[in-house]
DNA sequence: CATCATACAATGTGATCACATTTTTGCAAG
DNA sequence: CTTGCAAAAATGTGATCACATTGTATGATG
């Protein structure tokens, strides 16, 4: 987390918080629900208001926090709806995503991929869920970024960010090994159709990685199905 | 605009900028490489800097304006990759959100969708620039509005209020009516397959809407087309 | 007239305070 | 033990100020 204060990047101190809390939610460290207090994460992070509120405020206009009507700053709850058209624009985005980025990944790159893989294996076997869902995001991030996404890639986190805590909350219901372990075996696929070089394969196997984890949620949820075939057909 | 003000919906000073803001860039009234400054805004709306501040910061995150390395503000400018990239966002998101809302039109949504493609056919006889781009907007945007989209829409104003600025600024340089006419046929059709509740036809229509128009905006800048094949494949 | 350094103005960031509203606490009455 | 109410604490919003950095204008010097 210090390495944060290091960074040169982060010229601001409104942009570590930013940064920093941006990190703990897709690590899952902020649950459905949870309010979130100016004050608090102030002291949490010791810095005054003023870089709290920027960045809340930019966390709500990203539907990562959510503004009550009582003006309190909450962590939103998720609904069967809200989870189904978050995957619906998950999977048109992500594909796309991974189509543009495709022609740019390099032998370099697959290596790199291939080590975030292992990390994520490692996450897996561990039952270590942050890491597990915090580790999922970079790799999809990291095959995305090669396509240098200059739009895409925020609307995408924004997606990120909303399921993030969502995630977190059924993981640690479950937080049985062979349940985090589906999405690995795409993880392999993903890497065999970037290796072959074929577009519409990726595509096909991001989309299922993203679909299989939905349909994890909502099973685990018993939450209808009825997105099921709207998501697989969209 | 003083209409705001005495919208009870926005409670506070921040949430009335910010708004005013918003359709201020979906109108037009931002050109791309303009710089925008607190003091500036604040004595422009009459208000503090805090308010105007927080707006920024959120307009900011959403790619409406953006940070330079001088910590100053400005409109971004646009690039042809850029462009290729939000036009294939927007056609795999406004697509999905259309599909989704179709079921939920009913015979009183047509009406009003009537109304509004009548105005947006007055604003381009009368070569009105700035409600043309607007009401355009504003028709998209409640034809999906019916289908709830509590993530969709987020993402999708935000690649609007990416390309507001260039449209405008390529719109008054044309400025021939019947450069403008394009989308209006378009309208027409979409209107057709709402009617039909047609959700194929309905998205294909809304894909060439959208196209044609990212089409007409790189001709008008000498733009290479290479993006062309990808957009109508993607 | 051109160049460069200096002074001046403007800008975003951060800190602190006041305030209205809301939430929680504490305590008394039933 | 529950209910009701008043006091107290907490919270987001807005305003104002200080400040470092950046941008611009001024003017002296060659």
């Amino acid at each position: 987390m210090s390495d944060d204060d290091s960074n040169p990047e982060f010229k601001t101190q409104q942009e570590r918080v930013y940064h920093q809390l941006r990190e703990a939610i897709l690590r899952g460290k902020f649950k459905p629900g949870n309010s979130v207090t100016l004050r608090g994460i102030a002291a949490m992070l010791d810095v005054s208001l003023m870089p709290v509120r920027d960045s809340l405020r930019r966390l709500t206009t990203e539907r990562a926090l959510q503004l009550l009507e009582n003006r309190r700053i909450a962590v939103p709850e998720m609904s069967p709806e809200k989870l189904e058209e978050i995957y619906q624009a998950r999977t048109a985005l992500e594909c796309l995503a991974a189509t543009r980025a495709l022609p740019y990944i390099d032998d370099q790159a697959i290596i790199e991929l291939e080590n975030l893989n292992n990390k994520h294996n490692l996450a897996i076997s561990c039952g270590d869920v942050e890491n597990y869902i915090y580790i999922n995001f970079q790799f999809h991030r990291k095959i995305y970024s090669y396509g240098q996404p200059q739009a895409l890639m925020p609307l995408i986190e924004s997606l990120w960010l909303q399921i993030a805590p969502f995630m977190q909350s059924i993981f640690a219901q479950i937080k049985e090994a062979d349940s985090l372990s589906q999405g690995n075996d795409q993880h392999r696929q993903a890497l065999d159709a970037i290796k072959a070089k074929d577009a519409k394969l990726l595509a096909e196997v991001i989309r299922t990685d993203i679909l299989d984890g939905a349909i994890g949620l909502q099973q685990a949820k018993g939450w209808p199905l009825s997105g099921h075939t709207s998501l697989l057909n969209a």
